[in-house]
Parts: C-alpha cells; structure tokens; sequence
DNA sequence: AGATCTAGCATTTTT
DNA sequence: TGCTAGATCT
C-alpha cells in the first residue's frame, strides 16, 4: 500500500501526487488514466481528505464501481464507499431526490426515457392538433434536448429571436408551445428527462445559493473523466460546483470525443485552460496497451484531423504483427471471415472467446456477424442494441412499478391502464387526460376524484376506474414492506401479466414470458446484492438504476468468456487482445450523415481512432464489397479511414483455398439451402434477455449427412461463386502470375480485375480464365 | 372495445 | 428488410 506510487511512470506520478487547484490530463489512448484517476483520489485520501469531500464522475456507473473497488484495494473498502462516484446523470439524480422539492419535485420523481419523451411529444402534438409529418416527435425530441443541453428554458427560447426564426423557416414555428407543453406535463407527472436531471440541477445550484454552498461545499476536489464528453449543461455544473475551492481535475482526450451528436462540447477539453486561472497541464503520452503497429497506424490517421490538442502517442512495446485488411464479397462472407479468424486464433494461440472484440459503428450490422458466429458454434454476447429494457414487456412491467412508486407517472399510466385488458378503452383515456390538462392534475389524481369533476363516463367505466386504482394504491402499500423483489413478484402475480402470456403460447409470448422472468431474476440480484453491501434495495432506487445503467453496465459478468460485440461508441474504455473492426466501408463509416461538415468527419476519424486503439495484439480492419442495407443490396466503397493509414502497417489478406472450400461445405451446403434451418438461425427465437449468448444446441441441428441439394440457396451463397478472391496470387495459363484486385458480379458472370506483372491489369471472366490460385 | 391490417420508418452513435 | 404505431374494420 505504500509504494503504490512505484507503479507509476514520471508523468503518472506528477498527476497523481499534484494536489490542488485547476489540473487537466490528457491522457493519450490506453496510457494507464485509470490507473492515474484511481491512484490520484487514493492519494488524495491518503494525505487526509476525506472520501465525503471528493466528487468524482465518470463515463459509465461501471467505471465508477471498478474505479471504487480498486480504491478500496488502497484506501480500504470502508472509506472507498464514502465516495460519491458515478456518472454525472446518477450522481445528480441523487441529489434531485433530495433538493428535488425547491423546484417543485417530489423526491419520487420518475425518470423518463427516451422512449416516454418521444410518446410524450406525440400525444402533445397530436392534442395540438398539429400535423404529425411535419412535426416528427423525434426531431422535436432532438430540438428541445438540444436547446435543454445548452441550457434554454423556454422562457430563453422566446427571449432568442433567431431560434424562434430558425423554427419559423423550418416551417415549425409552433415548436415553442410543444415545448412548454412538455415541460409542464413532466412537471405535472413528477417525471425528469434525461437532460433535465442535468438542466434541473443547473437551476438548482443557480436559484438556490444556500443549496450551491452546501454542495460547494461538500465537493472539495472534483474530478471528471472523459471530459472531452461533456457537454454545455455539464461544464457548467463542474464549474459552478468547483467555484469555491478549484480543486478540480479533469481527465480526457480530445482524440477520443465522439459524442457531440448528443450535445457533446469538444471546447470544454480544449479551453479548459482558458476557462480556469493557472491550470496545470499535465500529460499521458506512453501507450501501454497497444503494439507498436497499432499505435503507430492510429496516430498516422489521427494525424488527419486539423482540430486537436499537441501530443504524441508513443509505445515501449514490440511492433507485433500487422494490420490486417480483408475485403470481402458482402456482409455474409465478412461475418463468416471474422468467425473463422477467430476460430483459428483461438487454436493456434491458446486463446478464449473473451479475448476477442468485433466493433462496429451501427447495431444493425450486428446480424451478419452473429450468424457466422452461430455456425462456427462461438458463444457471444451484444452490448446494446434493442436494449432489454425497452422492451414492450419489459417496459410494461416496469410501467406498473413506476406507477406505484408515482401514480402521476402519466406515461406509465397510459401504457397499462388498458394492459392487461380492462375494458377502459382510448376514448376514456383521452376524456381523462383532457380533464387533467384542465384540471391541471395528472390522470391518477383525476381517477381518483371522478366526483368532482364533470367528466362523462358512465357507471361501468367508473367502476372500472375505481377499480384500477385500487389496485395501484394496494400495490403501493404492498411496497411499503416489501423489497423490490417482492414487490414486483407480487404485482406480475396480482396484474396476471404473464400468465395471459402463458395462454397465448406464440414463440413470441414464450419469449416474452421469459423476459419477465428475466427482469424478475434481474431484480432479484440487485435486491441481494444491495442487502449484501448494506445499501439501498428499494424498488424506487432499482428503477432509478435501471433508466440510468449503461448497456454495458446491465451486462451480466458471467460464468463462460465469449465473444463481445458491440458498436465502437460503446467501446470506449475497454480493451481487447484482439479486436475486428467490420464495416469500413464509406457511408457506413464514416456514416453517410456524418460526411457534411469537416467537424462531423473528424469526429466520425475519432470513432476509427477510437476503435482502433481498443486492440492491444492485432487488429483486423474488415470491409465488404457490397452489403444489404434497408432491404436493398448495396454497392460499397473502402473506407477512406483505409487509405489514410500509412501502408506500411498494414497486410491485405487473402482467403485460403482450403479454408474457403471447407466454408462452403458446412456454411452453404448443409446450412444454406435449408429454408426452416436458416430462419431459425437468422432469428432465434429469443433475442436472449440482458446477456445474449450463442446457443449451441441449435448449432448442428441440421442432419450430418444432409445431401448435397442443388437448387438456389440464399441470396449471395452461389454454387457458382469461384474460390477466388480479393488479394490472392493467381497464376494464368498465358499472363502468367498476377493479383486479384476485385471482384464483380456473381455466379457464371462472375469477373475478377487482376493485375499481372507481365500485362498490368486485366479484366476477366472467371468461368473462362483458368486460374490457378497461389495464395 | 377489441382485433386486424397497413403504412411508414428505420440504420449513426446513448445517458 | 422487419418492426411498430396508428388506422380501419367488426
């Protein structure tokens, strides 16, 4: 415990021992910042600040709990969990709960998703009257984020005449009064957005001065990791926090900012040193992740980008093998690439599944992947994507917790009023919410004061009514003694929400069915695990946890390793031996709507950087020639993020012979013309709950001995498809040796470009050139 | 009120 | 292409 700061090189140490004011690191791709983080707050621990008094925020809760723990390793446990840790979003959810009330929240405020917001912003413009092409909910969501991210009210929206004019041209003048009208009803149903528990916390500490004091305060050192994350909301909540004392540090890499798509500030890392006095600057540049290849190709490409702070990523590490590069003919043969790549690492290295990552920059290239993957039988797991708790069952279940937890939960309560079936149909519901914008009283309340207002409904959907609440109000009191896993037992018992499912006995209600039991299950743990660390086991405080986990956080660590999949934004802190990167591929990355404005395109460089320097041994760069996107079979260009790497850290790849052959047979033969084998591989039947896992026992359901069966099997599989292809040596009956450089078409069309040293280039039809394949 | 059908969106990334 | 919310029928 005394020598910790042995472990830590000069630069290291220089950040983790400088104690106070203003001090930014920037901390260079896999240079040891959490080491650093989690040292410099033991450190400060050590020198007698006390855990009550240090703030630290972090990109996921995840980070914060391993960041916590390894403190505890230093400090002891005991003091470690006096910390206050956590993402800025949970973090300030706290303290809304309990300063909540000077802006006229009750402390069981409910947390809205996005989902909620977007169902929300419907019913308004709907209620409005307007029409619903031309206000699209979800831009309307993005408008308003946008101007809560930059903290304007309402109130400044109308004071901001250019927004206003903005909108006008935009032929939306009317976005204003949605506005307003979504702010008042989250008020009304006791409900915070995303970005109000952030926006709602900047009103706090600037409308209360006695509440900014206290927390002033309290907050004596404030550090921030990925600062370069932040957005305008969040800079000026670590400002106003830090004003008093300046202890603030905060950790980031401009290279690595990707998310300015969600109000993201690149300025904050850059003018930190201009937005506080006699900042100490200090930096980590030697990479201890990544081989030297690696380092070096990412740091060519970075090059790139005009907008970035001075500093040189360097390694001590061997050069280790190249890059590797491999075109492939679409997304079918890319995921089976990466498969049998994967499969053969795993044999000639000694390696297990959780050594190896494959990234990509949209979920919905995850498909492919996945069911080359569930041929070669390798177990993995998706992060993100349709993320379990958005889930229609999922959200129903949880919607009845919410309720119970706040009935004025309008969203909550308009998606199960009627679920399961009770008789009270849209038209009650909207007699009811027009009496509750009248009344200016959420529906709950409504139901629950039917007599005195002058709403007509007649006695059977009065009783009904009664009826509902009722069992609201007895399910609240059942929470009062419970925890959350009783709780929430009981009401899937009470709401018989799955045994309806049980009748209907579709795969679908299977499914469903055991997705309840899933987030059963999840509650479950999280009630053991918070009794075992003599904290909070609440419902209200899970499902606070659950709207604000990360997906990464919600991944169940796990008994056997697997593969990890997942999009490269999710990525970000984490590191894998091995790491596939698919997709490069222009508009696809960089994304088509990112190649507007040099800004969009940098970031969309920092992505690639991003990935990238998530390998430490090898990293595999993988890009198809075509690929099917929205329903239709596109033509794909290389990525330009390829040709911007210096060549000399790369290796084009070929496929081998016998590798392709071998492919064929188990991959297309067997599997692919077989109709009811290929959908159940293409859709399991459970897109499994939480954790996802390959399942073997469908792997080789298809009969061994199954016969060759001609006839044509899917779409891109052709039993004419030459094993040519891309980067092999080929030798030619008359021009001698050369390279494939592309290939066209398919079947007996199929035509190679094929370069010769004798000739140069040639294009030629491969069911006539007799080819003989080299390597 | 409930069941069935259909059009339209989605595929850029997420706390 | 596959899903969902809203529209339309019974």
């Amino acid at each position: 415990m005394d020598n910790y700061l042995d472990n830590l090189n000069e630069s290291q140490r220089e950040a983790v021992v400088h104690k106070d004011g203003p001090m930014i690191i920037i901390a260079g791709a896999g240079s040891g910042k959490t080491r650093v983080l989690t040292y410099r707050i033991a450190h400060l621990m050590n020198k007698g600040v006390d855990a009550f008094n240090i703030l630290s925020l972090t990109f996921t809760n995840k980070a914060a709990r391993e960041m916590k723990e390894r403190i505890g390793t230093v400090v002891g446990t005991s003091e470690a969990k006096n910390l206050w840790m956590g993402t800025f979003h949970s973090v300030f959810a706290r303290i809304l709960r309990s300063e909540g009330h000077h802006l006229g929240f009750p402390s069981n405020f409910t947390i809205y998703d996005s989902q909620d917001s977007v169902r929300l912003i419907t019913s308004i413009i709907k209620e409005m009257g307007l029409d619903k092409d031309v206000y699209k909910a979800k831009q309307i969501l993005g408008r308003i984020s946008s101007f809560k991210n930059s903290l304007i009210t309402v109130k400044a929206y109308y004071n901001n005449p250019e927004l206003m004019e903005a909108d006008k041209m935009a032929q939306r003048p009317k976005i204003g009064e949605i506005y307003q009208q979504y702010v008042d009803r989250c008020f009304k149903s006791g409900s915070m957005d995303f970005d109000d528990l952030l926006l709602r916390t900047n009103q706090l500490l600037t409308q209360f001065p006695a509440v900014l004091a206290k927390y002033q305060d309290r907050f004596k050192y404030i550090l921030v990791d990925e600062y370069q994350d932040t957005n305008h909301s969040q800079y000026l909540i670590v400002r106003a926090l830090a004003d008093r004392f300046q202890n603030i540090c905060v950790v980031g890499d401009d290279s690595q900012s990707i998310y300015a798509f969600r109000g993201a500030n690149i300025q904050n890392i850059l003018n930190f040193q201009k937005n506080y006095d006699n900042v100490k600057i200090f930096k980590l540049e030697q990479n201890y992740r990544s081989s030297n290849n690696i380092v070096e190709a990412a740091n060519s490409v970075i090059e790139k980008n005009k907008t970035k702070l001075d500093k040189e990523v360097w390694t001590d590490n061997s050069d280790g093998e190249k890059i590797k590069v491999m075109r492939t003919i679409n997304e079918i043969k890319e995921g089976r690439f990466v498969a049998d790549s994967i499969f053969e690492n795993k044999m000639n290295n000694q390696l297990q599944n959780s050594d190896f990552a494959i990234l990509y920059r949209t979920n919905s290239q995850s498909r492919a992947i996945e069911d080359a993957l569930r041929e070669k039988n390798i177990e993995y797991v998706i992060f993100g994507g349709l993320s379990f708790y958005q889930r229609k069952e999922i959200k129903d279940t949880l919607s009845y917790l919410r309720l119970l937890i706040n009935p004025n939960d309008e969203e909550a309560l308009k998606r199960v009023i009627n679920y399961p079936l009770r008789g009270i149909g849209a038209s009650t519901v909207d007699k009811l919410s027009v009496a509750a914008n009248h009344y200016k009283k959420s529906i709950f309340e409504i139901i629950c004061n039917l007599n005195k207002t002058d709403i007509n409904l007649n006695a059977g959907v009065r009783t009904k009514l009664n009826n509902f609440a009722t069992m609201i109000q007895h399910f609240k009191i059942e929470a009062e003694t419970k925890d959350a896993y009783e709780v929430a037992d009981f009401v899937v018992k009470q709401t018989r929400l799955v045994k309806d499912l049980e009748k209907d006995g579709t795969p679908e209600g299977v499914s469903r069915v055991e997705n309840i039991q899933e987030l059963l299950n999840a509650i479950k743990n999280f009630t053991v695990e918070q009794k075992e660390k003599g904290e909070d086991a609440s419902l209200a405080f899970f499902l606070e946890d659950a709207a604000l986990a990360s997906d990464l956080d919600k991944a169940s660590k796990d008994d056997t390793p697997k593969v990890s999949l997942l999009t490269i934004h999710l990525s970000k802190g984490l590191e894998f031996p091995y790491v596939y990167i698919v997709g490069l591929e222009e508009n696809l990355f960089p994304s088509a709507m990112s190649m507007n404005t040099r800004s969009e395109l940098e970031e969309e460089r920092r992505l690639f950087y991003v990935a990238l320097t998530r390998a430490e041994k090898q990293a595999y760069l993988c890009h198809a020639q075509m690929r099917y996107r929205w329903g239709k079979l596109v033509d794909c260009e290389p990525s330009r993020f390829l040709e911007e790497i210096d060549e000399k850290y790369l290796e084009h790849l070929t496929l081998k012979v016998a590798e392709t052959k071998q492919n064929k047979f188990i991959n297309e033969d067997i599997f692919g013309s077989v109709p009811q084998n290929k959908i159940r591989f293409k859709k399991p039947i459970q897109r499994a709950p939480i954790k996802k896992k390959a399942s073997p026992k469908m792997e080789f359901q298809a009969p061994k001995n199954l016969k060759k069966v001609t006839g044509k099997p899917s779409a891109s599989a052709n039993l004419f498809d030459s094993n040519v292809a891309v980067g092999n040596r080929v030798e030619h009956t008359k021009f001698g040796r050369g390279e494939v450089l592309s290939l066209e078409g398919t079947g007996p069309n199929q035509k190679a470009e094929i370069r010769f040293a004798s000739v140069g280039v040639k294009k030629l039809l491969l069911q006539f050139a007799k080819l003989k394949i080299i390597s």
